[in-house]
DNA sequence: TCTATACCCGACCATTATACTCGGGATTAT
DNA sequence: ATAATCCCGAGTATAATGGTCGGGTATAGA
């Protein structure tokens, strides 16, 4: 019942990029410095960020990483299913609609109401609450500032 | 996001000795056959089962385990925090209580109580379901009648 | 046009956790 | 005595995790 590094690390970067919001693109280097991650880690981390849609990126120098939505629009929810996939407490809840995907074994569905429950529950914790809440309101935010260059961060 | 086979198995061999309680122990062996779990992973499972007082044990021929509460006292949650420790979907989370074990980075503090959140509403949906529930009414069980010997699943 | 900065990406690697297996030993009904 | 059963520490094979490496490609600015 853990959650990844990856899912810390996505959820961490992409409050950084909320916070950024109105400077343009944030660099991998400057997020690696300033929240302590892995900047080869991260970058296979907005890899995934980018094909799954939630943020876009900027090539060459000054370029960077940007939301693509308003950080009240992006749940932990969809960072957790961006990285991890879909939630699934048990495998023979992953793949296939609630439909199907039966288990072959008739003693196992007993319990398998419990397993789509906590599914469901966990779901809904994590798409209620939106990046724009983590950061938290305006007034607790530090003044945005360009940050310095260079570094990366490697644990 | 996942539990672990243990759990799976733990929470089926569980209701195994539920539907089975009134007969006297069940042994590992027939458990191991009817849920189709290996045998030496069944009682890696049950040592710990016992070590939280989630069951009982009679050694010997005829012996087998039993459990020390009726099917309506153990919820899924109990088995899974006996198979599984506390529940914490991330590590700065586990271990210590409330207060302390705050995180050293500040930051990681900002998405601490959705972690919170989480774990709160897991521990929920596991500590609502108990084995009489999983088993369900009596007119569903099937007649017990004394299994057959020797053999135990492995697979 | 050159160069430095950034993203892009497949492959690799070390460590850990998982899901077992193995080889015994202790207990007890028959 | 025998055999069934639980008890238990230690080993092992596989997979997942959390990275690293070595190269790309795009592009802003000198």
């Amino acid at each position: 019942m853990k959650l990844t590094a990856r899912v810390e690390y996505g959820v961490r970067a992409l409050c950084a990029l909320a916070l950024h919001s109105r400077s343009g693109p944030l660099s991998l280097r400057e997020i690696s410095r300033s929240e302590q991650i892995s900047f080869q880690f991260l970058e296979q981390i907005f890899l995934d960020l980018r094909r799954r849609g939630l943020v876009g990126s900027v090539r060459g120098p000054r370029g960077g990483y940007y939301l693509l939505l308003q950080p009240e629009e992006v749940s932990v929810g969809d960072i957790v299913r961006a990285l991890e996939g879909p939630i699934a407490p048990v495998d023979c809840l992953a793949g296939g609609r609630e439909g199907e995907a039966r288990c072959h074994r008739s003693e196992a569905c007993r319990t398998r109401h419990v397993w789509e429950k906590l599914r469901d529950r966990i779901n809904e914790v994590l798409d209620s609450v939106f990046l724009d809440e983590l950061i938290g309101p305006k007034s607790d935010r530090p003044a945005e500032k360009a940050g310095s260059q260079q570094g990366g961060y490697s644990p």
